[in-house]
DNA sequence: ATTGAGACCTGTCGGC
DNA sequence: TGCCGACAGGTCTCAA
């Protein structure tokens, strides 16, 4: 379930039992994820107390009291779950039943909350970096801005498209570009700012890189998805809340417009768009 | 420098 | 009911 707006809902739920908290003990069910667990992954993290929990782009990082950073990514299907002193009653009878193989990491706390991640495509990351290794991180440290940040802007993202000819979709999904979007929310936003996902990144900057009234539109349109993303998923409400992702053959949303959703393959991924309003 | 394809892994859904 | 292929919200790497 992870764009920015899940990952940020997720952090919404986890920060109350997360910061402060020390952790006491950590279950590792498996070697692995996507990529292997760090040496001493449960020894680093047993005895540390989480200092703050924060998200950049689509990761979440809890800063420890021992000065490492835990970086969590869910990946495509990653999930967590609390369980207070009643639910760890509950995971015990799970036990007797046979655990649900997907639970990967177990966190208890001093509180008596229970944290465990779940990730049944194992797409998901976990590592432990210092200061240093995260400053220096090869993908982290070149993730772009925040797209709702206040460093997000016309400019920023007129910049970081000027010159490329790829498509302004593919652009988008590149989180050196506008750290956090994902499939969907890019689809979203270029309906909302009736911008077409085949034109060429660099259209909505001038040569020299300044934003055009594209850009401006995207960056608005960007940050206005994603606000109302994050509402809805903190609010609970499920998708279907979509105004073309996975509607191909309904009609387009933009009121007046009469066009029809279609889905297009770009970059191996799935595009939907409406052919009639988005330019 | 870009970009497309394939790989990673499991679950779900539609068609036969 | 059961099997099979296609597909899924994310990266990463490798070849052209």
């Amino acid at each position: 379930m992870p764009e920015l707006p899940e990952v940020e809902a997720v952090r919404r739920l986890l920060e109350p039992h997360f910061s402060n908290a020390l952790i006491t003990r950590v279950e590792l069910r498996r070697a692995d994820l996507r990529a292997p667990f760090p040496t001493g992954f449960e020894s680093r993290l047993t005895g540390a107390t989480v200092v703050s929990l924060l998200r950049r782009a689509k990761y979440l990082l809890a800063t420890l009291s021992s000065g490492e950073t835990l970086v969590m990514h869910l990946g495509m299907s990653g999930s967590f779950r609390v369980e207070g002193a009643a639910g760890v009653r509950a995971e015990g009878d799970r036990e007797v039943l046979g655990a649900d193989p997907h639970d990967h990491v177990v966190f208890h706390l001093h509180s008596g909350d229970v944290v465990t991640f779940n990730d049944p495509r194992r797409f998901g990351l976990m590592d432990l970096l210092s200061e240093a290794e995260l400053t220096a991180h090869p993908v982290l440290s070149k993730l772009g801005r925040e797209p709702l940040s206040n460093e997000f802007d016309a400019v920023a993202l007129a910049r970081a498209c000027q010159g490329k000819k790829i498509p302004l979709k593919v652009a988008l999904l590149d989180q050196r570009v506008a750290a956090g979007i994902g499939n969907i929310y890019a689809c979203e936003a270029l309906h909302v700012a009736r911008l077409s996902p085949f034109r060429q990144a660099r259209t909505i900057a001038t040569p020299a890189g300044a934003p055009r009234e594209t850009a401006h539109r995207l960056a608005r349109a960007i940050k206005q998805v994603l606000t109302r993303a994050i509402e809805a998923e903190t609010r609970n409400a499920r998708s279907s809340r979509f105004r073309v992702y996975d509607r191909t053959g309904q009609p387009c949303p933009r009121r007046g417009c009469g066009g029809t959703i279609r889905q297009r393959i770009q970059a191996g991924r799935s595009t939907f768009y409406c052919p009639r309003c988005q330019r």
